[in-house]
DNA sequence: TTAGTTAACACCTATGTGAAAATC
DNA sequence: TCGATTTTCACATAGGTGTTAACT
């Protein structure tokens, strides 16, 4: 997992995740160092997102809390193949393997764009998980992910709430502070 | 061949495409519409960029006259995978097959970037070419273009001379009433 | 009312244009 | 000097931000 200490910071507040219909990045954004592979097997590498626990959460006095069951796994697409799948051991090994473009959405209409968008539930606490597939040859589609061969990784850092409208102001800040699209709401006091 | 008509155009005056360090992308951009493959088999479809004649090019007294000979081809790629290869037949016969960020350079130290950029020489003049190439599973890289079971295409109405800088008004023109990142030179007498 | 969601907005990043000046 | 190339620039497109107000 690179980036690590961004993460580890919007961790410690809870990380929040905005989700809208036409869908939003996630940010900070996963990405990742992978190694072991063979480099000139290929394979396909993919991000999805599972529930953390079967609750509701909600933002009460200044704390995330549990409120009653949630309503069973919903419909939609929760898998997000990475654009440069199928590919090589040593194509996915050379550099970082970055999902920034991924989107969540809260439109179970878009499960249709499989693979452009995630959907997920708002106020339900997700973990992200990193799938790499070895492709055999020959095979047939690539749909059967999680397939046999498939190396899973989920790192407990990278945990989140979905939301439509940030709730905790800590994680409002962050978001001013580091990504460089909001940088029109960050205090400007020259910081050069 | 999408476009024709803005094809045509542009043809009549001896259609020129700027060439920079950096890349710079064509336009009109190459946009097709494929037909006849067998949805379930798998293509690769890529462009690539041929000399039509072995002579410079030079504009004089508001025409494009031959000029002494080239010094024969050139090293650089001139071969440009589509982003969305390799796929089926499907997916390519569902919507038009655009090369919209094929972008042209004079930058022979790009060919490292294979596949990113075209290399070409300024005032020759070029054909570009489409190949619909079958990939037979379990087949070695795809390195191996055009290879014995591809289909090319050529449209002379795409021809074109790289340039480092307009010659022809008439072709700047058109570039500045069609090019839509060409907008703010437009005279605008709101034609609305 | 309340809590959650949506849409419009100003502001930003990122990048594609030809013009014009500078360079080779 | 001359022609070709490169750089810089104002002005576009395209789309990612949180905010705010409206909506449900």
């Amino acid at each position: 997992l690179n980036n690590y200490p961004l993460w580890a910071k919007f961790h410690k507040h809870q990380t929040e995740m905005i989700i809208t219909k036409q869908g939003r990045r996630m940010f900070p954004f996963l990405s990742f160092n992978l190694s072991g592979l063979n480099p000139v097997a290929h394979y396909s590498v993919c991000v999805d997102v599972v529930l953390v626990d079967q609750h509701h959460w909600r933002y009460q006095g200044g704390k995330w809390v549990q409120c009653g069951k949630a309503e069973g796994n919903m419909p939609g697409n929760r898998l997000y193949l990475h654009p440069d799948s199928p590919n090589t051991g040593a194509h996915w090994m050379r550099q970082e393997v970055s999902f920034g473009k991924l989107k969540l959405t809260n439109n179970k209409g878009a499960s249709n764009n499989v693979g452009q968008m995630i959907v997920l539930q708002s106020l339900h606490k997700y973990q992200p998980r990193l799938h790499v597939t070895e492709v055999k040859e020959g095979a047939e589609s690539e749909e059967t992910y999680p397939s046999p061969h498939t190396h899973t990784f989920a790192f407990p850092e990278t945990q989140f709430i979905a939301v439509t409208a940030y709730q905790n102001a800590d994680i409002t800040q962050l978001k001013i502070d580091h990504n460089p699209f909001a940088k029109g709401f960050r205090d400007n006091f020259d910081s050069m």
